[in-house]
DNA sequence: GTGAAAGCGCTAACAT
DNA sequence: ATGTTAGCGCTTTCAC
């Protein structure tokens, strides 16, 4: 069994109380030098490390914030993590990752059991499937501090900091139109999620100022965000059996915009000649694709230090917080052609 | 500031000692229906949570797992970490991901930071820079349940479970070889890592069965694994620049993989006509790259769940394990031309 | 069938 | 300057 030293092993060793080592420990002005000098080299030599649950129960805090994304292995998420992690080792937390994988049931689950005081607050972006945050309310109410980002809720009055979506969707869409585009399709995520309907924003107001109809059938919407394969194969190979062709997709995710390019590929259509193709993605490896996408990039790392910060702050403060940020950052647009 | 209702909180509404209560919950034998009924009712009103900080102080346990990786970005690990948390989650247990980013300083901080009870085994992968694994010595020593995975020490004797690397290399050299390349070059992670030493000898078996010499020059090292992209530019660019270039490359990675084929584009060598390229790599987009690269995938999903069911074993053992077992699965090799 | 009390490791108010 | 004690939330003897 793993059985860590206690201050109770330090004291007996040395004579003294445990309070007098906790104190010793924590260099407080009241004990003396030889003390101090006695807990220290000997709390070194057996490699003293205090109990973070004694001292959770004791302190009513963890020093730990939960994280709920969609999945690591999109780019967007691991970045942000990165930015995550950063400000929170510097600033003494653990970060506790939990995948929804899109799905609902997950999130709420992770959500329950990273709550009950097993951690200090929470940082989230939605999964695709939730329509309901009831259980972020719900702790909300209760004074969980939590900070949303990248796909945010309307109905929870709180810290959040999103990629300005609409703009980056307007650029995007906008870029294709001056390639010469005339047909663009959207291709999007699940229809009640804020990203998704920001970006859908800025798709019709680029096709509007530049005198192009909304057609409702060039837009198609995956509810899971592409998390099965068959979500985008489908919503692809629909966009091509219309009599009017599409002649370019806009696509609103870093999932989506891998499992379109792979449809596309499957179906032998060839990019941009048949196709030209712009989304959001933080794909790193763009560049090494054959064939050439146009990405809209979200500044992941900055947002995930921004949402640390943020959730420290509220974590941190002596007084409630009631007044609360909307932070927007620009995304920057990557044309390929 | 959030407050979860406590044992106390429900004995004091009902008119119940703790003691009951904490009974009624976990249903025992000795405690009346009513009770029971009147207990379980009203904690479910109050979606009462037990504090795990106090649980874990009480049964010096902690239901969680802490993980070691490299980095959560990479596709591999990722799907390592599903397999993990798919395992872990359904047997009650938290999952902890930290990250190295290859860093033997992060590692250890990690491991030390994950230690003091606040896991009750680990999870790992050694970082590209780690050569002294005394971090882990120390905790094993000392009793903490521990299985290693992909990248795995040979000085200390617990479970451990790896690809079939020398294996996968020697399929991927020899489907080199017999694409007709004769000067195949082997590009590496440090050299110390279990993973590269079985790499390498897998390469040099391919090579010496095919009446193939082995030439050191063709044999770069990345000592962080290729996490710094100049690192992958330097190594390729000597290659580039023997007087007998090299007409294929072997990589030993995945971050790797990609890197390498960055800088072959960037350098404007066509592949595979100027460079035929086989290595290690768990993405999901290689076969949308514009350079073909055949890929030897290792079971990652797999991988992860054989390791969390060891470590849980280790975990939940009345007895103290002795007999360790070291797992090897096969990985399999994705041709493409 | 239920309650009182001790203890997990730690800190802090209260002695001395 | 140091020791004693209570208490964070929970389980578990030991009483009744």
């Amino acid at each position: 069994m793993f059985e860590p030293p206690t201050l109770k092993d330090i004291a007996n060793a040395l004579g003294l109380s445990t309070s007098t080592v906790s104190r010793a420990l924590r260099d407080t002005y009241e004990i003396s030098a030889k003390t101090k000098k006695l807990v220290f080299d000997y709390a070194e030599k057996i490699n003293y490390q205090p109990n973070p649950n004694a001292l959770s129960l004791k302190e009513r805090r963890t020093k730990s914030i939960g994280v709920v994304v969609s999945e690591v292995a999109n780019h967007y998420f691991s970045q942000a993590i990165n930015g995550i992690e950063s400000i929170a080792y510097d600033r003494g937390y653990h970060v506790i990752i939990t995948q929804t994988h899109e799905s609902y049931l997950r999130e709420k689950i992770n959500v329950q059991h990273l709550a009950s005081r097993s951690i200090d607050g929470l940082l989230v972006s939605l999964s695709a499937e939730t329509a309901d945050t009831s259980h972020f309310n719900y702790l909300h109410e209760r004074g969980m501090p939590m900070v949303f980002f990248d796909r945010v809720p309307n109905n929870i009055n709180t810290h959040k900091i999103t990629a300005n979506n609409e703009q980056g969707a307007f650029e995007a869409t906008s870029h294709l139109i001056k390639s010469g585009c005339k047909r663009i399709a959207h291709l999007a995520s699940s229809d009640h999620l804020s990203i998704s309907i920001e970006r859908l924003r800025g798709y019709t107001a680029a096709l509007h100022q530049h005198g192009l109809q909304v057609n409702p059938d060039y837009i198609k919407h995956c509810p899971h965000g592409g998390m099965f394969p068959e979500e985008t194969e489908h919503a692809v190979s629909e966009l091509m059996n219309l009599k009017d062709k599409p002649d370019a997709i806009f696509i609103a995710g870093d999932r989506l915009s891998i499992g379109c390019l792979e449809v596309l590929k499957k179906l032998n259509i060839k990019v941009p000649e048949q196709m030209a193709v712009a989304g959001f993605s933080n794909s790193n490896v763009l560049d090494l694709f054959e064939y050439p996408m146009s990405s809209v990039r979200q500044p992941a790392f900055e947002m995930g230090e921004a949402a640390t910060e943020m959730l420290l702050q509220l974590i941190e403060s002596k007084y409630p917080v009631t007044e609360f940020k909307d932070k927007v950052i620009d995304t920057e647009l990557f044309a390929r052609d």
